[in-house]
DNA sequence: CTTGACCCTCCCCTTACTGGAACCCCCATG
DNA sequence: CATGGGGGTTCCAGTAAGGGGAGGGTCAAG
């Protein structure tokens, strides 16, 4: 079960580049083949599938980082891995409340616009300070 | 009414920082005075509130350099700014989902966590490939 | 004359990769 | 034997949108 970076990419779905990268920054360390090639035992195998789903549900590459820690800590306290996820869960939380007022604003002004030839425009005079509303 | 980078700064809610690198990517363009200190007119003042607005809506640089040219062009059509902010808003929309989607996953699996002193944890389950759900 | 608040430029750092150049390795085919 | 294709390798540079800090000039007040 010794997988070069291109089997460990069509079985993780990350790009070649991405694990280079991973590797770079001392996330995963495959062994070295006498060509200099990288070789990913199973264990690696894991780790990237663990990174691949952590950063799609938007995890930074430092939570991944602590994360893939207490994956492999066996002695681990499920309460610290809570922790991240609780502190990540407010951040979205935030971003979504975030891009929702930038929705509501955004919206209502080009509700407004006429989107025509014409230059009179309701969203250019919301950016501007024109605080004739 | 010349200003100094201070001032605008504290009028328009930007830091130096950035006023020096919209003036950088030539998004304005200030006077000097014999001293090399930047004197900021109304027309720049004008400028550096729609930027702050509309990068607080999201917008991209590259956004902000076109609704900036319509902005000041007598002869726009409203369309094309309506065109901008349409696609912005449905940026904000996929990212708004993405992020429920993460957020419904993650708080599934952080329900099911004890958060105690126990190894055992759903989190890292559900990230690891483990499909025992 | 000195002090503190401004201002200047220049350069590196950030996140999480992505692209490209230049090169090596291995196998199959004509 | 040459060559072509499809692996792999390294290193360098760049992205968005600034942030941090060094090192130094300027201005107004006491």
């Amino acid at each position: 079960m010794n997988l070069n970076i291109g089997d460990v990419s069509k079985r993780t779905g990350l790009r070649a580049k991405t694990i280079r990268y991973y590797e770079d920054i001392g996330l995963v360390k495959p062994l070295r083949d006498t060509n200099d090639y990288r070789v990913f035992r199973e264990i690696d195998l894991h780790k990237l599938t663990f990174l691949s789903r952590a950063r799609a549900l938007g995890f930074t590459i430092d939570d991944c980082r602590n994360l893939l820690a207490l994956y492999e800590d066996e002695t681990r306290a499920s309460a610290d891995v809570k922790e991240i996820t609780s502190k990540h869960l407010k951040e979205i939380e935030a971003k979504i409340n975030d891009l929702q007022a930038m929705h509501a604003t955004l919206s209502h002004l080009s509700k407004e616009c006429a989107g025509d030839h014409r230059p009179d425009c309701p969203i250019l005079e919301g950016l501007s300070g024109d605080d004739r509303r």
